[in-house]
DNA sequence: AGTACCACCTGACGGC
DNA sequence: TGCCGTCAGGTGGTAC
């Protein structure tokens, strides 16, 4: 599930839950999910401390900890979080369990295993590390259209390249095409100025109204189509038939009525 | 350099 | 019921 507006909710979620309290145990329950540290290495450096503060940075949500360094989750296509006391709440695929001195635990859930967990002194050394674009959030217009500069891909590719923006995934790039009314398969150099200023102007409402949601598909507005994107759904405002098609190896649906190629 | 494709994992679902 | 293919809200490596 985890693009953007999902790693926010995560980070409300540990801000509810997990600061300031002891970290008592680390139990990594798949080494599968380590990304650049060892299990050891994580009970050594979160043992005995606490989580301070969060941040996030595209689909990334990282925890200070005490003792001035970061530890970094990231979600893959299947993680989560969960707080709770009885250890039978435990989640099925709990990948990396914390215990707190308080008698509470926050497991990550991962069922597919394709999230990661890890490490980090500096933030902005790993966002340059990964090289990881503006997040969406805090994109202007501006820089937008510098970092599109020479690049020829889909305008769905492009938007959900983390290297040039980080946060947009395969729904909500879905999303975004959908209200902004251009068709997943245009080239991002043949957008006219007009449109790529809307496409970037939904970014950020897309985005916003589905953190506003708290990521519920029931509270999001009715005309999005997010709660249609599937097989046999139908576009929310003309009921035309949702197309499905490849793009990038994703899958992307879309309204063949209002998402035209050359706009 | 920029883009496309496959592999990495697990589990759910539909067809035979 | 069992088996098989397909698909899933992500990313890294590699091939063009």
């Amino acid at each position: 599930m985890p693009e953007l507006p999902d790693v926010e909710a995560f980070k409300r979620y540990m801000d509810a839950t997990s600061l300031h309290k002891t970290i008592e145990g680390v139990e990594v329950k798949s080494s599968l999910i380590l990304g650049n540290a060892s299990a050891r290495e994580l009970q050594a450096r979160l043992t005995g401390h606490k989580f301070q503060s969060t941040r996030r940075y595209g689909k990334y949500l990282f925890v200070r900890v005490d003792d001035g360094f970061w530890f970094i989750l990231h979600f893959g296509m299947s993680g989560r979080l969960k707080y709770f006391k009885n250890i039978d709440k435990d989640p099925p695929h709990d990948r990396l369990l914390i215990s707190f001195a308080n008698g509470f635990h926050l497991a990550y859930d991962c069922q597919r295993k394709l999230g990661k967990v890890g490490i980090t002194e500096e933030v902005e050394s790993f966002i340059r590390e990964k090289d990881l674009g503006p997040d969406v959030l805090e994109l202007d217009f501006t820089t937008l259209k510098e970092i599109l500069e020479g690049r020829r891909g889909t305008v769905k590719y492009t938007l959900m390249n983390q290297h040039i923006i980080a946060g947009i995934g395969n729904i909500y790039s879905d999303e975004i095409l959908f209200q902004a009314g251009v068709h997943p398969t245009t080239k991002i150099n043949k957008l006219k100025k007009k449109m790529l200023k809307k496409l970037f102007e939904e970014m950020k409402k897309v985005l916003q109204t589905a953190i506003d949601c708290q990521t519920d598909p029931e509270k999001l507005p009715e005309y999005y189509l997010l709660q249609h994107r599937s097989k046999g759904g139908r576009c929310p405002r003309c009921h035309s038939d949702l197309e499905r098609i490849k793009v990038s190896g994703r899958t992307a649906y879309y309204c063949p009525k209002h998402q035209k190629k050359n706009c």
